[in-house]
DNA sequence: TTAATATTTAGATAGTTATCTAAGTATCTA
DNA sequence: TAGATACTTAGATAACTATCTAAATATTAA
């Protein structure tokens, strides 16, 4: 939903990382859920708001929920900051 | 002081107002001031902010500051981001 | 259909922050 | 040096958010 959300998104440690992680590959929550010191619903609150930004998708695959990046919605930003930083 | 506080400061609007209105030219405080709807100290607390993540510099002349962009660190979030989603 | 596994939702709380008014500091001018 | 102008700092408050525990939902397996 905009620039906004996207920016305000990663502007907290642990949602970059989780996107981070999900640039190597698709993981379900709890195979992401290894690498913090956070309990399962504050990840989801972050994977949440990653979603609402449309920065990460999600499908469930059996029990599991699989969260993939949204790369395009990364690509906004970028050009967002190359045209403030290229005037 | 690192990706973290830049990435902070940007994700407010009013924050990412006043740089878009640097990269123009350099302001002071009062000329930043006609472009918002908000008290003069709560301009300058965003202008700390975004001095704190060194995203601009201030040099006062006569009774005026005056504001600069500081685009090396504009330029390190992108290459941050473009290293993101080029992944 | 009951139990186990995976994840989300609800509700509470503590910490952060954007905003304001009032007061302070710095510079210039008369 | 007194007053005006430009800006910041201090202190208070309301809104937001990251976190937690407890409870709910969805899927699979026995």
């Amino acid at each position: 939903m905009g620039l906004n959300s996207t920016l305000q998104a990663i502007a907290e440690p642990n949602r970059r990382k989780i996107l981070e992680l999900l640039t190597k590959r698709n993981l379900s929550v709890g195979q992401l859920a290894v690498h913090f010191n956070i309990t399962l619903p504050s990840l989801s609150h972050h994977l949440s708001v990653l979603k609402q930004a449309d920065l990460v998708s999600s499908e469930r695959r059996g029990q599991e929920i699989i969260y993939s990046i949204n790369l395009s919605v990364v690509e906004e930003i970028t050009k967002y900051l190359i045209k403030l930083f290229k005037k």
